[in-house]
DNA sequence: AGGGTCGATGAGACCAAGTCCCATCACTGG
DNA sequence: CCAGTGATGGGACTTGGTCTCATCGACCCT
């Protein structure tokens, strides 16, 4: 048996989405969501930076998109490599079990401008690594800020019908639908 | 003679430019704003909701993009009623007297991630602005994402190079040239 | 001229977020 | 049995942000 309860974090993150579900963001205070995890207030700000950051635990979602467009075929054009990284996201951390977790927290999210703050970082930051991997497969830079937007409006669309308790499909193929659409809508021409 | 200083709004927006340039983001206190606008704490959060917000006031950015979209011509697509926005804007916000100022507050705002994080905000809901504002012109729905996201491109990059010193061309034609290298790109093909 | 009014500002108490430093605890290895 | 180690607890401290009440300066009205 181990010295402590296990995974401190995890119970932290779990704590807060029940408290920020409860009374919302701002009526939910640091200390209230380590004493419901069993902890204290020095444990939370030991694993989190900031009160907003224990709902953006997970921070690998980056680095398996950039794979994925790294490992898509070289002969794949730009939006074909972002719907690999698309899909091998939906493989690998989009999957069915975290479903009603994901829910539950963009619910949240949505609701306390505070929170979709952070969102609006992390979606800019990682629009910036799409267009990094992208310019290591070669794209040219320009054509490279084109695909990673429309890709970072493809992971939108899919990831709000997968959060869509409704919707039984898996993230990759609700990102490749996606991705046909956008590209049907042709605004550019 | 008026009553009081005029201007405390402003005062305290370049009071804040200032001494987060000499000193950096976190390493200003509120209280040192105020001092230096010859006010106080009282009063800075009186116009500004928090720290960060000092650097944003301006505010009537996204109504001139909308209006600016809903005043082009009917016939124009949906990327053109974004460069008419665009162009708007530069004849009546970025004008060559606010250039200096703005690009001193980017370098400030670049250089912390806080700011930045507001920032993103701030474009975030810019876009949502664009894309009522397309809708409301008859664009249909995913039509409006995209062209809202590459309008959103298109305005980045022709910022960017308005606030470089070294360009003495104004907002509106750099974004008119921005968004034909844009329409250039094709990746949606 | 003098008192009342009103809008902008100041003063200070108060709470929560976030930082820091040091103590404590539970187990491990010699 | 004792020293070491890593996760946790405790509490002081700074700052952002809220709230309430006092003050001040000009204008109005008689």
């Amino acid at each position: 048996m181990a010295r402590w309860q296990p995974d401190a974090p995890g119970r932290l993150a779990a704590a807060a989405l029940d408290l920020f579900e409860e009374r919302g963001y701002e009526s939910t205070t640091v200390i209230e969501i380590a004493e419901r995890a069993g902890l204290t207030k020095s444990t939370f700000f030991r694993y989190f930076p900031d009160k907003r950051e224990v709902l953006f635990g997970g921070g690998t979602v980056a680095g398996l998109l950039v794979e994925g467009i790294a490992s898509a075929p070289p002969t794949a054009g730009p939006l074909d490599a972002v719907a690999h990284g698309l899909d091998a996201l939906g493989r690998t951390f989009f999957t069915a079990d975290r479903r009603e977790f994901s829910g539950r927290r963009q619910a949240v999210l949505n609701a306390h401008t505070e929170l979709r703050e952070r969102e609006a970082l992390k979606r800019i930051d990682l629009t910036a690594s799409m267009i990094e991997a992208l310019e290591r497969r070669g794209v040219p830079s320009l054509t490279a800020r084109v695909a990673a937007k429309l890709g970072a409006l493809v992971w939108e669309i899919a990831y709000d019908q997968w959060v869509d308790t409704n919707n039984r499909e898996g993230f990759g193929p609700l990102a490749r639908q996606a991705l046909a659409d956008v590209r049907a809508a042709g605004v550019v021409r």
